[in-house]
DNA sequence: CTGAAAGCGCTTACAG
DNA sequence: CTGAAAGCGCTTACAG
């Protein structure tokens, strides 16, 4: 165990040589003679040798390994966006590892410089929407983390953030989920989504009053409502929604977080006795794998995470300071339907 | 951007003490005297320094960084495990690391030395039922890892692996999943399941015969599918079934890999005009975060997998080579019902 | 209680 | 084309 021992400097000595040649035919340097470069060859691979790349790292300054920040990779959607993070890393020679968003959200003492110790070549960090006074504590990790290497933002990604960055549109989308809920004629429009702790519902309720607005349809405080992004909070919200207005203001549309939330939502409402679509129509957000398996399948919307993950590597290996706006797109299934007739 | 430059030194100079003395205050050494500390201690926060990890490891052999092997994380019950694992790592202090199934399976020279060179203090690797050429490669590669890191397996380990291991019970669980359906009066059992490429079939096909065997039913060739693990997959092979079958020779009873075939199953046998359960028992397992929400509610086996992600970690730091099962135990939703009358 | 020195396994000018 | 030497940023005996 452990045990592989070997080092340059064996390689070296088997070969008959310096170590600097065998770190010249390892790097491919063509200054090595072809007599020379074969018998160090022969040796590595016999010895199985493997050059340290953290004994690399030590003089390269590099150490080909990033890391990424995420809320919570029980969300497949995170997982998705990871995936291909790791992919696009692996690709390009990389290792990526997994940190916590605890690790540069909390409070207490440089709660970033986890990171700076492992001296990663970078890190692309997935930031939700943060009430103010986490989003000061934000600022100030993300300004200290760049002391030590690049970073790039996913995600909700507040405008004033001075980084690379890659970010989700949840006011167009949120917008663009009214609209279509109104031209099938609905009117009564419920939000359903946003972290309680976190209220990520920011830039969504940004989007839903625009739509309401421009159809001048007006914004009820009691079709807004916060919730966690589980299903099962989902459920929760929309049964203690439905629990508190009367039937007759029962919302015929609604616009859930994202996936989870949508099924506890649908779960829900069956059993206040709506039928989805007729009664209600319901729309999600990522497109989870499950979503056209639900009765009925779900609408919801394609946010690509995972070539959102591997183009975030991508900009944060590129060094430039682009900021790009996610891919999103409708997928429309059975869950919507024309509003019910009052 | 990467301007972290202050080392050692920088600290020991400020502080006017030797860097040796810098590292005792670092690591928390009792001999340094009061004043001496504080004074190190102040420069420290003050300059912000943080010793770099890999200059550390350069000596200690230690790199706090652990690797996991994951087939694909796309599948939601890794991105579990892989979510334990991480969370485990972090809180003993090391980082957690993805690396690709095909690391440690593929032909060519070395697969597993992608690893080697990185000198993670351990390894991880989830393994699925492989076919004996490339469980051969696998053998290969784990011995060769085993040179450089200590490694712990997880999933269809094989029994003749001499490796510290948890691995799952899938003949036991297959089996258990026949007796549940058997108990309900079916007598018409199909197992669906089996990645094509790497037949991971094999255990549930041991288990699945051993539960027909003790009941004394026949065991149909044409009720053992091999398909891959995704819903779209088990909606094709589920298709296909029924559709090279005599309605009266139907199964009546679904034993699917996991929850997202069991998924597909579910919506082709809604195709067919066939009602869940009252036609067709369905068994999934995971217990996907989704399968409470689906219509109806999907019976199915908990792996805890974020669990078994957690001990696979203390395993591994453990050093010790035990090897352990993984829990399972039934979640019975609304899936499955009484046989239907003949 | 503290410092000078060697060493971890590499890479990279600098000579030759 | 090749080697001797310095250096990357730490830790750890070894002296004092």
């Amino acid at each position: 165990m452990g045990q592989s021992g070997t080092t340059i400097y064996d390689i070296a000595e088997e070969a008959g040589v310096s170590i600097a040649t065998v770190s010249r035919v390892l790097k491919g340097d063509s200054s090595v003679s072809g007599k020379t470069r074969l018998r160090v060859k022969e040796v590595i691979a016999r010895r199985n040798y493997r050059p340290s790349s953290i004994a690399r790292g030590m003089t390269s300054k590099t150490t080909h390994s990033l890391g990424i920040v995420l809320p919570k990779l029980l969300n497949p959607n995170y997982a998705m966006i990871f995936t291909g993070a790791s992919d696009g890393a692996r690709q390009a020679g990389y290792s990526m590892s997994l940190f916590p968003w605890r690790s540069v959200t909390e409070q207490g003492e440089n709660p970033a410089m986890l990171l700076a110790e492992r001296r990663l070549d970078g890190v692309i960090v997935c930031v939700e929407y943060l009430p103010p006074d986490q989003q000061e504590q934000l600022r100030r990790s993300l300004a200290e983390l760049q002391q030590y290497m690049p970073i790039v933002l996913i995600g909700c990604v507040p405008s004033d953030l001075e980084y690379p960055a890659i970010s989700y549109n949840m006011a167009e989308i949120t917008r663009s989920a009214v609209e279509e809920l109104i031209s099938l004629g609905h009117e009564k429009i419920a939000l359903i989504g946003g972290m309680e702790e976190d209220r990520d519902q920011h830039r969504r309720d940004i989007g839903y009053r625009q739509g309401l607005e421009n159809a001048h349809l007006p914004c009820v405080d009691s079709y807004r409502v916060w919730c966690g992004g589980t299903a099962e909070a989902g459920e929760a919200a929309m049964d203690q929604m439905l629990s508190s207005l009367l039937p007759s203001h029962w919302p015929t549309g609604i616009i859930a977080l994202n996936d989870m939330v949508a099924m506890g939502c649908m779960a829900a409402a069956r059993r206040h006795g709506l039928r989805v679509p007729e009664d209600l129509s319901v729309i999600g957000c990522d497109n989870l794998f499950c979503a056209p398996y639900l009765l009925p399948a779900l609408t919801s919307i394609n946010m690509h995470q995972q070539s959102l993950g591997r183009e975030a590597v991508t900009l944060l290996l590129s060094g430039e300071n682009r900021r790009e706006s996610a891919l999103w797109e409708w997928v429309r299934r059975d869950s919507c339907a024309p509003a019910p007739r009052r």
